[in-house]
DNA sequence: GTCTATAATCAGATAGAC
DNA sequence: GTCTATCTGATTATAGAC
């Protein structure tokens, strides 16, 4: 089956490496990240990175598409279960939702959209494997659910998608868990409930 | 009537370096401003920076407040209206979406998520005047009008500003517009569509 | 292939004249 | 208060030995 985007394969020293920059470029930014601090990181010389990376800009963009591609690689794919919508649907948000409230994703959704403009490609290949096919995923499962009673799926496969995603940038990214509290079971409960209101006898 | 947050008052100097420094660092980021850039966009030296601003941090809190209060002073004050819900709703997430998708917004937007982790009290701001500001807005309105039947004002809100929140992100800053166009209008009406669901005769 | 040492550049911050 | 000129440290990238 083929896949949107492919992984490169490195070796173990070009993982090494990656992993290191991982770590510093995720908590430091792309423009605090200094690649002594990288070498330093990644336990190699800074000739030793450049002999495998180009320059910053290669070992920057390298780094941010093995991350986007091995963490969401395969998130959609237990998505595709028979059961009722309802169990399937809140399902699927506790996943999503489990899978975003995370220290290392918000961080690289944070470098994404922080270097979006400087790395355009970079922007459009998350918006590709994350958003996209989210999006795509759950507006195939509404259309195969005319019962659902959705005018425009992809429309309302965005609500139920972006609001998870805005939910994690209101509350993780600018506090929001401090000055509003909202809870992911609420947040998911009256998602569904929107979506599948009571059926009338 | 008191505000959130009290805007400082500027002397016209300050005033044209804060709008050299807003030029270029929406344009370019944080680390990608030189204080030397500022004070040509400004025309003025950069020692008259120093003087007026404690150093590059300052500069920049100070210019992203600045924006913030400006551009959100107000948003939401003529939102009162009274009108059916529908028509209200409909206004209010249309001049909500148009105030969103724009440039300089989606930039300050943009270095508002890059830098959260640097200036969390700058962070805190923004959560505090836009989002928390746009959500207590619409949960209180949904609060006013129980025939909605909400059981949940305030995560309903979440969904409704999130949601058109997440659009402007996906659309416009992961170029979603180019591998996945949603026009506005069909965000719209797919939100109505859910929230208002047609009454039963 | 990998390391140590170094070159060349750039940016934040300041000194001192007017 | 404002400007010109300068200092200092950090950073990217490379040269050359092993």
């Amino acid at each position: 089956m083929p896949r949107i985007s492919s992984a490169p394969v490195y070796t173990p020293k070009q993982v090494a490496i990656l992993d290191g920059a991982v770590r510093v470029f995720l908590r430091s930014g792309y423009g605090g990240t200094s690649m002594d601090r990288v070498a330093a990181e990644a336990g190699v010389s800074k000739q030793t990175i450049y002999s495998h990376f180009q320059d910053k800009d290669g070992l920057f963009t390298a780094m941010m598409e093995h991350m986007t591609i091995r963490r969401f690689d395969g998130l959609f794919d237990a998505a595709h279960l028979p059961g009722e919508p309802a169990d399937l649907m809140r399902q699927f948000a506790a996943t999503f939702l489990h899978k975003l409230v995370d220290r290392d994703y918000i961080a690289l959704l944070r470098l994404m959209i922080a270097e979006s403009e400087r790395f355009p490609e970079l922007a459009k290949l998350y918006g590709r494997t994350v958003i996209q096919q989210g999006r795509t995923l759950v507006s195939t499962y509404f259309r195969a659910h005319p019962e659902l009673g959705f005018a425009d799926p992809e429309a309302i496969a965005h609500i139920f998608v972006g609001s998870m995603v805005s939910y994690v940038i209101a509350q993780e990214i600018f506090y929001g868990n401090e000055l509003m509290p909202l809870s992911r079971d609420r947040l998911i409960d009256s998602l569904l409930a929107l979506l599948l209101p009571p059926a009338q006898p």
